[in-house]
This record gives C-alpha cells, sequence and structure tokens, in this order.
DNA sequence: TTGAAAGCGCTAACAT
DNA sequence: ATGTTAGCGCTTTCAA
C-alpha cells in the first residue's frame, strides 16, 4: 500500500516486494545485476502499485532530463502554418519515437543571450538541441554552447560553430538544377524570388540561380525577396511583375511563396506555364495539388530531421560525430514549368 | 566562484551574496519577505553567476513540473498535417505564452491504460492536460483522472467526465446552418461527407445535417464518412457520386475533405458551384484560398483554446470552472455555394 | 547479489 | 528579515 493520496514511490515498491530501494532502481534501469527471482518480484510490485518513476527526483541525480529541445526561433503562428516546420517536427517526432526522450518545442523570438529562451537552455531541462530556421543575427547557441549543450543544427548556419554540426541540404545546387530545366524550356527572362538573406537555405539558393543565370550568359537582375509565407510569395511576384514585365520564368525558393506567386500571375493574365514557367523548392504535399501541379526542387526534409536526431545523438552519447552532412537534392517536374507546346 | 564544471547553483549565489540559500530562494521566487539591500546583493550575484535555478530540483519538492501536456491521439504525421491542429497548438501556445508554463505535446495512438501515453501521464511529469480529438474508445483520461491530474476536454467527450469540464463548438449547429443556407440556394439533394462515427464532432455534424434535412421534409440517406484528411474526401466524394448522382448539394464535415471534395467533382465534370453546391466547415486559411473559394463554418479554434488552457489554469488552481463552455459557429459565404445565375 | 547511506538542488517549515 | 534544517524520490558508491 502507498502512502495515501500520492503517487507511489521506489519505497513503496521496495516494501512490496520486499527488497531495498536500490534493488529496486536496479530492476526499473535493468541492471544485470539482480537475480532473477528478485527482478520478478519487483516487477509484480511495480504492477501492483502502478509505479511510474519520478523523472525530476531520477533528473535531480542523474544530471539527465530525458529530452532534448527543438529550437525555432519563429512565432508560433508561423511555425503551426507552415508545412515545412511540420514535416521536420514530424521527422524529429518519429525519429526520437524509438528513444526515451521527449521532444519540447521552443518557439519564439531569439534573444541576446538572456531572455526566455536562453534562460530556458540554461536551466538543465534538456540534454540537447536541435536549432532549426537559423537566422544570422541568432546567438543563442552562445548560451548552448557556454552550458555545454550538445547542438546539432538543422540547416547550416552561417558561420559553423566547432562541435556542433549541422545537416544541410544541397541548396545552391537545388536551385542551379531548377534554373536549369528553366532554361531547358526556353526561358531566358528568369526572375526569382528569393528567401530572406538572413538565413542560409535564402542565400544559397539565390547564389545557385544567379550562378547558373551567369553561366548560361544571362541576367540576374530580375530578385525579390519574400520571407517564405504565401503573402511574402504574392508580394514578392507582384513586385517582380512591376520591375521586370518580360519574365518568363520564375524560381521561387519556397512551394508556400510558389504557390502564391502562380495565383499572382494567373490573376495577372499570365499564364502558367505558357507565358511564364514556375518552378518552386521543397515539394511540400501542397505542390503536385497546386492548379497547375507545381515543379519544384525535392527537399529531403525528414531525412535531415532524422539525421539531425541521429547526430544530437551521437553528439549526447559521446561519439565522433562528422561536422557537417549534406543531403542532395533532386527536380520533379510537373505543370507548372513546361508550356503546353512543348509537351 | 562555483564548484568547477558544473551549473551555479543556489549554495554558490548564496555564498556569493554572503546569505543563506533561504534568501537566495526567497528572491528567486519573489518573496517579499526579504530587505532591499539582501535582494539587491543576491541579484548582483545571479547576474555575476549566471545562475538559472534547476528546474527538476524544484519540481522534486513542490511536486509541480511547470508543465501542461496536449495530447492528441492521432499520429504525428497526421497532427503536423492538418491545419486545424495547428489551429488548436498555436492558440494553447499563445495562452500558454503569458505563463510560466511549458506546452508539451504527447502524440500517439491511445492505450488501454498501460502504454507509453498512459506511463506518461502517470509519471508526474506535467500539471495538467488538456486532451483534443478525443475518440469513443480512449480511455487513458481514466489514467489522469486516478492519477489526479486536471484534465480539460478540448472538444466534448463521448461520456461528460465529472471534474473533467469540455469545451466545445456548437457543432450540430453549424451543420443545421450550413443545411439552411443550402436551402437557400433551392437545393433539395443534399448530401454530406460526414467526419469518423467514433468522433463527437463527427457525430454531431452528422446529426445536425440529419436534422435540418428532415425538417425540410427531404431525404437523409446520403451520408458517406472520411476521417478528416484530403484523401478521406476525396474517397468519400467519389463514393457519394457513385451512390447518389444526382445530388446537387454537399455539406462537408471539415475543410481539408472539402476542398479535396470538390476537387472530385471538378474531375468528373461536375461544376461547384453551379451543378453542386459545397459547404465545408472550420474555416481554414486555405478555405479562402481555394477554387471557388469554400462556403464554410467558422470554427472558432483559437477561441476554444484559449478557453481550454483557462479552465485549465483555474482547474490546477483549485477555481470552480464550469463543467462546459460551448461556443458559437457561423456561416461564411464564399462562392463554393452560390451557382452564378442566383448571384 | 544485495543493502545502507550519502547526496543531487531546491523549497518550506520552523526558529531566531 | 534571515538562517537552520529536514526532506522531495531517486541513483550510486561502498560494504557486506
Amino acid at each position: 500500500m502507498s502512502k495515501r493520496g500520492s503517487a507511489p514511490t521506489l519505497e513503496d515498491v521496495a516494501a512490496e516486494a520486499g527488497v531495498s530501494r536500490a534493488t529496486v532502481s536496479r530492476v526499473v534501469n535493468a541492471d544485470p545485476r539482480v537475480s532473477e527471482s528478485a527482478r520478478e518480484r519487483v516487477l509484480a510490485a511495480i504492477d501492483e502499485l502502478g509505479y511510474a518513476p519520478n523523472r525530476a527526483a531520477r533528473s535531480l541525480v542523474t544530471r539527465q532530463a530525458d529530452s532534448i529541445a527543438v529550437v525555432i526561433p519563429e512565432t508560433d503562428a508561423r511555425v503551426f502554418s507552415d508545412p515545412f516546420f511540420a514535416g521536420t517536427l514530424h521527422g524529429i517526432a518519429t525519429a526520437l519515437s524509438r528513444t526515451e526522450l521527449q521532444m519540447i518545442l521552443v518557439m519564439g523570438q531569439p534573444d541576446d543571450g538572456d531572455g526566455r529562451l536562453s534562460k530556458y537552455l540554461r536551466g538543465g531541462h534538456t540534454d540537447g538541441a536541435i536549432i532549426t530556421s537559423h537566422h544570422r543575427r541568432d546567438e543563442f547557441w552562445r548560451t548552448a554552447q557556454a552550458a555545454g549543450l550538445p547542438v546539432v543544427f538543422l540547416g547550416r548556419p552561417f558561420a559553423p560553430v566547432p562541435g556542433m554540426p549541422y545537416i544541410d541540404v544541397d541548396n545552391a545546387h537545388g536551385a542551379a538544377l531548377a534554373v536549369r530545366h528553366l532554361l531547358e524550356q526556353r526561358r531566358t527572362r528568369i526572375a526569382t524570388i528569393a528567401g530572406p538573406v538572413d538565413m542560409v537555405a535564402g542565400a544559397d539558393r539565390l547564389a545557385g540561380w544567379r550562378g547558373e543565370l551567369r553561366g548560361a550568359g544571362l541576367r540576374d537582375d530580375a530578385v525579390a525577396h519574400g520571407d517564405f509565407t504565401a503573402a511574402g510569395g504574392r508580394a514578392a511576384m507582384e513586385a517582380l511583375l512591376a520591375s521586370h514585365p518580360d519574365l518568363d520564368g520564375v524560381f521561387v525558393a519556397s512551394d508556400v511563396m510558389a504557390v502564391a506567386a502562380m495565383e499572382v500571375l494567373s490573376a495577372h493574365g499570365r499564364s502558367v506555364p505558357d507565358d511564364v514557367s514556375v518552378v518552386g523548392f521543397d515539394n511540400i504535399d501542397t505542390a503536385a495539388e497546386a492548379t497547375p501541379a507545381l515543379t519544384t526542387i525535392v527537399n529531403p526534409i525528414a531525412a535531415m530531421a532524422r539525421q539531425a536526431v541521429g547526430l544530437l545523438l551521437g553528439l549526447m552519447n559521446g561519439d565522433v560525430v562528422p561536422a557537417a552532412v549534406t543531403l542532395s537534392t533532386e527536380l520533379v517536374v510537373r505543370d507548372s514549368s513546361i508550356p503546353t507546346s512543348r509537351r
């Protein structure tokens, strides 16, 4: 019988099984140094009492939180509406489900080392962190570093931090693939809706677009920036249409923005793909369902998430892990890029 | 100076400030019974040492986890792709951001009282729980009840549990509004794509549809069930078209399914809204952006989430809280329901 | 293989 | 106003 009201403790189990607390602890933690008979009695007692270890007490002594933080320095509104984050979180959650680790979502604006976020990272609530959607000015990784917290970047940081590996996708190459495809469609005035300049993915995709265009001897001045949201994509497309009305192809740095851009093009009487070929980036679910179906670059989000978890676990385990892992992209051709005359 | 390696503790701060641990604790917890001079010295020491309280130690003694669980008995794939959950989580996160509470997302298949989920609820990791997407067979609330954990249902449970309040939206009334609107468009063969029968929201919306149709003296046999996913909506629409080819109106129990259903209708050469009027439910962002724009019932998800957090906080605080809160719905008329001839 | 005992960092009586 | 002290439930030496 446990003390009335409160949850059963190790002590209760020990009493019920007629052994010491230490033995119960060993059974719970799968320590082999326990006799078969003792183990059986303890297991029976645990079952009988419905015992569940108190994590706080365990954490206090082991100095482990059994959880990792997923840091996303964006507003929760953004996180919960962007399919990119959905994919990332899904991937991480899936990879984590094989472990005993809890995933703790930490959103919100980054700070200068002393806000909520940094406080949290310092509080010892987690055993590691995956930092994603990293912006140039974000520096809370310093907090993590100072606290000795294992960290993995999901998406290459601006300046790699020694000891903090990153997983990235070959953004520049993906963008180049997109442009090459556009060139193959005989497009000669190719614009881009780039991502934010303060994010590596945005900068890399822009660089890839630029490199490929220059290589083909074409102008690379038709650039508008969006913030990876639909509204941002719409605004950027409007700006592009105003500044470069002769465009016949657009590489958009994210599918969310690309779908929005296609709507703007239609609204302006430009047929996609007959007047303008559009290629997105990410290959989110809605890309295939858009009208017209969106040609895009596959961003292996799930694989990245899995890799990130793998690296973090390695880091937490003291293993030697690679400083960087880069995944490749590929082109998926759908209707939005191929003029009907060329089918 | 703190002990080498480890994070500074209360003890370190106390030594640095020249006071006792208790005084530091009082400062940290904003206890007024501290002299101004002591407070200042402690604050300086905290700043100097970069002290952050160890949550595990605190939890151990206060028996509070400073976090609440958001239980969603669906696969993480589903949770992270359905805008309904996005809205819910966003609402909860927003409401929680005013507090010191952490939100812990607990997903995965429900169990019969002894799986991962129940273990977690019993482990004392949280001070309360919001259970959403409740299915008929889910019974882990029993675990919570046995553990004395405050629980709020986001969405009415099949059988209300005394002491566990619920927030719900008037689903039946919303469905009735939808049907009434369809009747006003002179639709006489009105079908429905209902939600899963094992979820209250599904059952209530079906009942609302049925009641209104019968009231109008129309047949209520054109029913297909979907699981609130796009794929489910597509399949249900196909089934409906096969079994009731004469339908001229459809009330779909969720926008995600409604958008999918409209695609199927188009693919079958049925014009929406000229041949068939469609009304959805939820009013997610994409409803307004669909082609045609989807007429739907506003589901006040954010308000529900806010209410749920409010009730849970009240419960955790020992306040007397209402056993149920029901929010009302309203109709938003867009293009999908009104034949062009009637504009 | 098992148990006794110390202690993780903190809060909360209780004493002063 | 401040300090002293006793645990919270667990893991982990150290002895036996």
